[in-house]
DNA sequence: AGCACGCCGACT
DNA sequence: GTCGGCGTGCTC
C-alpha cells in the first residue's frame, strides 16, 4: 500500500509566531508535482481558512505525529515557482540574518504575486425570512447587512473601506447566525499581461451560418465577416475597428461560431528605441591577462571568487562583457550587479547593444508587472544575462557560471530592510551552489573584500591602465584653513575659482560636487540658539530655497520656514551650511556667463529628468554641473577636465567607523570623473583637513597605503574586519517602553554570552540611544555586539532565541526589534 | 497575521 | 441574555 507522503511548509503570513515550517499531507493524487519550491494552497488555523505556503522540505518522515494532519489543498503554479537551489539560499539567509523564513522567500519570488485572502461576503437568500425568527441585530450587524442588501456581492475589503469600523468581528458573529455566507475568494496584485485572440471555429460553414443567423444581427454578421476576411485577429483591434462589445464575442463563442484564445503578452520595458550594435574594442594586455586568468575557473566549473582593482577609465566594463560572453557560449547565464540601475544608464546601454534580447533588467523603476514579466523571462530561460541592482542577485537561473558585482564597495549592496542581506554574500553563496565564478569589480574595493585577497580567500587581479594610456588626474589638496586666514570667506578656494575661470576660457566642462542636496543644512536663531528641528526627528530641517520650504531629509516632513523665533520671538534667524542648491546660486553669481545645471534627488525626481540632464551635458550645452554623490558613479562625460570637491571632510567625522573610508572611496570616485577624454583631468579636493590620511592617500590615488592606514585603525580598535558587529535596534513610539526592552535584551544577552564564555572575546555595547535618537517617531535605542569569534552561529542563536523570548513574553505590538548583521549604517 | 476563547462591562 | 472590546494563546 502507499504511504501517504508529508511535506514541510512555510506560510506566508508576516507574523514572526508563525516563523516555523508546518507538516502537511501530500493528497495521493498530488504527490508527483509537488516538491521543495512548489507554491500550494493550504487550510490553516482553527477556522481552516486557505492560505499560500510554500513547499520547503519534502519525503518527511512522520512515524507517529501528535497532531492532526491537515492536506495540502491546491497547487498554484503551473511549474514549480522555486527551485531547490534557491530555497537552500532561503535556509541560509534565515541563519545567516535571522530573518524569517517568509521574507527571504520573498527575496526570490517577484513582489505582487502572492495570493492575499479578500473573502466575498453575501446575505443568504433567504435572509428575510430568516430575520423574522432572530429578530435584534447590534447597530453594527445593522449596518453590515445595509451594506450587504444594496450590493450582492462584496469583498471584505471594500467592506471594510464603506464602514466606519472594523467590521471582521461583527462579519463573524452574522456568520455564526447564518445570515450571511463567506466565500474564498484570493486575489494578487500582478498577472501576466494578456491578449484574446479570436478566430472562426474550425469547421465552420461560415455561409450557412450566415445564413441562420437572424436578420436584425448586423453586428454579428459584421464580426463573422471580418474575421473571414482578416484571419485570426486581437480582440482590442476587433474592439477598435468595429465598435463591438464584449457580450457579443461572448454570445458568438456560446454559439459556437468563434473560438477564443488567451495568450501571454510580454510588457515592453524598453519601447521602440533603437538597439545601436555595439564595437567590440581590440583588448589590451591587461584586459586579455585578467581573462586569461578568470577561464580556467569557467571551464572546470571550479567557484572562485575573484577581486578586480581597476582605476576608473581602466575598462572594466569591456572584461565583464568578454567573460559573460564565454560563459554565455558555455550555454551558461550570468548574473550582473550595478550599485544602482538609476545612475548607470551608460552601462546598461553597451550590455543592451552587444547582447540585446539576451538580456533581462531588474530595478525599482520598473512596474510590478514589468518585473515580473523580466522575471519569467529568466525563469523560463528565455534570458542568459540578467542585469540590475542590489535585488537581481536572485534571478531565477538553474545554470549560472558568473556574477559580476561591479563598484562592489557601494553601501547600496547591503539591504536596509529585511532581510538585511549584502548582495555579495548572497553571490558568494550561489555561486558556491553553482560552481561559478565570481568577479567584484571596483576602483576603491572595500576593506573587507581586499583583506579576503591578502588572505587568499579572493583571487586579486588588478588593472592599473586607464583607456588610451589616459594619465590619471591630478588632484591638488587646498587646505580650507589657509583660505580662511588670507580672507577669502567663500565657499571657493581661490584657486578652484581660477581653475573654474581656465576651463569656461578653453570651453572645457567642470563638475563640482558636494554631498548635500538643499540651500541651507541647518537654520538657527542668533539671540537664543534654538534649532529648527523635524517634530518627528531628532534632525534639523534643511532649507530649500527654491520652493522655499524647510523639509527633513530623514522623512520628507516640510514645513515653511519661520519668520520669527518660535522659541524667543526674535527676528534674527539665520541659515548656515552650504547645500548643492547654494552652490548652484553662487556659482551663477560668480560665472555669470556660464550655463549651469544641478544633478540631485530634488532636480531628477521626475521621471526622465536625470536622462535629459545627462544628455545636456554630453551635447555639450552645460559648462559647470553641480552635484550629489549621484554624479559620482558611471557617468562618463570626456570633455570634462576639472572636478572641484567642495568640502572634502564633510563625512570624515560621522560617529561611524568606516566613514575615513566612505571619504577616500568618494574623493576617488568623483575625480575619476575627470580627464575621461584626451586631456589631462585636473582635480582639487577642499578641505580643513589636509592631513587626514584618507584625504593624502586619495591625492596620489594610493588605495593601497590607504589600506595599510586604515587597517592599522580598524585592528587598534577591534573593528571589522577584524571583528563581526551586529547591530540590535530596538524603536517604537512610546520612549518608555522602547528603553524597557532594551534593557531587558542587553541583561539578557550579557548573561548568555558569559554563560557560554565568549565574554572575553565579545563586548556588548549599550544598551543606549542611537546616534540619531528619534526617526518617524519612533524613539531609537540600540545594542552593539562586537565579536571577534570565528563562528558566528552560537552567538546569532542566542541573540535570536532573545529575541523571540522577549517577544513572547512581553506581548509587545509598539516596540519593535530590528536585527542587523554586520550593518553598514549604525546610526 | 487571523482567529477563537474567555472575561467583563454595558445595555436591553 | 447578548454584544462587542480586549487580552491570551495557537496555528501542522
Amino acid at each position: 500500500m502507499k504511504r501517504t507522503s508529508y511535506v514541510e511548509i512555510v506560510i506566508n503570513n508576516k507574523s514572526s509566531h508563525t516563523n516555523t515550517t508546518y507538516t502537511y499531507g501530500v493528497p495521493d493524487g498530488l504527490a508527483d508535482q509537488i516538491s521543495i519550491g512548489t507554491r500550494v494552497m493550504v487550510p490553516f488555523g482553527k477556522g481552516n481558512r486557505l492560505i499560500e505556503g510554500y513547499v520547503v522540505d519534502d519525503n518527511i518522515d512522520l512515524a507517529a505525529p501528535t497532531f492532526k494532519i491537515k492536506y495540502i489543498q491546491k497547487i498554484l503554479d503551473e511549474e514549480n515557482l522555486i527551485s531547490k537551489k534557491l530555497i537552500e539560499l532561503c535556509k541560509w539567509m534565515r541563519e545567516e540574518y535571522l530573518c524569517t523564513y517568509i521574507d527571504a522567500v520573498q527575496c526570490v519570488i517577484p513582489t505582487g504575486i502572492s495570493y492575499k485572502s479578500d473573502r466575498k461576503i453575501r446575505l443568504r437568500d433567504d435572509y428575510d425570512s430568516m430575520q423574522q425568527m432572530n429578530t435584534k441585530l447590534s447597530d453594527k450587524q445593522n449596518a453590515v447587512v445595509e451594506v450587504l442588501r444594496s450590493y450582492k456581492h462584496i469583498t471584505e475589503s471594500s467592506l471594510k473601506q464603506m464602514l466606519s469600523f472594523d467590521p471582521s468581528s461583527t462579519i463573524r458573529s452574522l456568520e455564526n447566525k447564518n445570515m450571511v455566507i463567506l466565500e474564498d475568494h484570493f486575489k494578487k496584485e500582478v498577472n501576466g499581461l494578456t491578449e484574446k485572440i479570436i478566430r472562426i471555429s474550425e469547421n465552420l460553414n461560415t455561409f450557412e451560418v450566415m445564413g441562420k443567423l437572424k436578420k436584425n444581427a448586423v453586428k454579428q454578421r459584421q464580426i463573422l465577416n471580418y474575421l473571414q476576411e482578416n484571419g485570426a485577429t486581437q480582440w482590442s483591434e476587433l474592439r477598435k475597428n468595429l465598435g463591438v462589445s464584449a457580450n457579443l464575442i461572448d454570445s458568438l463563442r456560446e454559439k459556437g461560431f468563434i473560438d477564443i484564445e488567451i495568450i501571454e503578452k510580454k510588457r515592453d520595458i524598453f519601447g521602440k528605441e533603437e538597439i545601436l550594435k555595439d564595437k567590440i574594442f581590440e583588448l589590451t594586455d591587461e584586459q586579455n591577462q585578467i581573462i586569461q586568468e578568470v577561464i580556467p575557473f569557467m571551464i572546470n566549473l571550479q567557484y572562485q571568487p575573484f577581486l578586480i582593482h581597476g582605476v576608473t577609465g581602466s575598462g572594466k566594463t569591456e572584461v565583464y562583457m568578454q567573460l559573460i560572453g564565454k560563459v554565455v557560449e558555455q550555454s551558461k547565464e550570468a548574473i550582473v550587479l550595478v550599485p544602482e540601475i538609476a545612475l548607470t544608464p551608460q552601462m546598461i546601454e553597451r550590455f543592451r547593444s552587444r547582447f540585446g534580447n539576451q538580456i533581462a533588467v531588474l530595478h525599482s523603476k520598473l512596474s510590478l508587472g514589468e518585473r515580473y514579466d523580466e522575471w519569467n523571462r529568466i525563469k523560463r530561460g528565455e534570458v542568459k544575462i540578467a542585469i540590475g541592482a542590489r535585488s537581481a542577485v536572485f534571478a531565477p537561473f538553474d545554470n549560472l557560471g558568473i556574477i559580476i558585482v561591479d563598484e562592489e564597495h557601494e553601501h547600496t549592496y547591503k539591504s536596509e530592510q529585511n532581510p538585511k542581506y549584502h548582495a555579495v554574500e548572497v553571490a558568494e553563496f550561489r555561486c558556491k551552489q553553482h560552481n561559478a565564478v565570481l568577479i567584484l569589480g571596483s576602483a576603491t574595493p572595500s576593506l573587507e573584500s581586499y583583506y579576503k585577497t591578502e588572505k587568499g580567500l579572493y583571487k586579486r587581479l588588478v588593472m592599473e591602465t586607464r583607456y588610451n594610456q589616459n594619465k590619471l588626474p591630478d588632484i591638488h589638496i587646498i587646505d580650507m584653513r589657509a583660505e580662511l586666514l588670507n580672507g577669502n570667506k567663500s565657499v571657493f578656494s581661490e584657486s578652484l575659482h581660477r581653475e573654474i575661470l581656465k576651463n569656461l576660457e578653453m570651453g572645457e566642462q567642470t563638475i563640482l560636487f558636494l554631498n548635500r542636496r538643499g540651500y541651507s543644512t541647518f537654520i538657527s536663531c542668533r539671540s537664543c540658539g534654538y534649532v529648527a528641528k523635524c517634530p518627528h526627528c531628532e534632525i534639523s530641517l534643511t532649507y530649500h530655497k527654491n520652493n522655499h520650504f524647510l523639509s527633513c531629509h530623514y522623512c520628507g516632513y516640510k514645513q515653511n520656514p519661520p519668520e520669527t523665533c518660535p522659541k524667543c520671538g526674535s527676528k534674527y534667524i539665520k541659515y548656515f551650511g552650504t547645500g548643492t542648491e547654494k552652490i548652484e546660486k553662487m556659482t551663477v553669481e560668480l560665472f555669470p556667463n556660464a550655463r549651469i545645471a544641478r544633478l540631485d534627488l530634488d532636480t531628477t525626481s521626475r521621471k526622465g529628468s536625470m536622462e535629459k540632464i545627462i544628455r545636456e551635458i554630453k551635447q555639450g550645452k552645460v559648462d559647470i554641473l553641480i552635484g550629489t554623490q549621484m554624479i559620482a558613479k558611471g557617468l562618463d562625460f570626456p570633455n570634462v577636465t576639472l572636478v572641484g570637491v567642495i568640502a572634502a571632510d564633510m563625512n570624515l567625522n560621522l560617529p561611524e567607523f568606516r566613514a575615513a573610508e566612505r571619504t577616500f572611496q568618494l574623493i576617488t570616485q568623483v575625480a575619476g570623473r575627470a580627464g575621461r577624454g584626451q586631456r589631462l583631468g585636473r582635480v582639487i579636493v577642499q578641505t580643513y583637513e589636509p592631513e587626514h590620511f584618507a584625504i593624502q592617500a586619495s591625492q596620489n590615488h594610493d588605495f593601497v597605503s590607504f589600506y595599510h592606514q586604515e587597517m592599522a585603525m580598524r585592528e587598534s580598535f577591534s573593528y571589522p574586519p577584524f571583528s563581526r558587529l551586529v547591530n540590535i535596534m530596538i524603536t517604537g513610539e512610546e520612549e518608555a517602553d522602547v528603553i524597557k526592552i532594551a534593557n531587558e535584551y542587553a541583561t539578557e544577552l550579557k548573561y548568555e554570552l558569559k554563560g557560554i564564555d565568549l565574554s572575553v572575546q565579545d563586548v556588548i555595547f549599550g544598551p543606549g540611544p542611537a546616534a540619531l535618537a528619534r526617526i518617524n517617531q519612533k524613539y531609537r535605542w540600540q545594542i552593539i555586539i562586537k565579536s571577534k569569534a570565528i563562528d558566528q552561529k552560537v552567538i546569532r542563536g542566542i541573540i535570536n532565541t532573545i529575541r523571540s523570548d522577549i517577544l513572547k513574553k512581553n506581548n509587545v505590538n509598539n516596540v519593535n526589534i530590528s536585527i542587523d548583521i554586520n550593518p553598514f549604517n549604525m546610526l
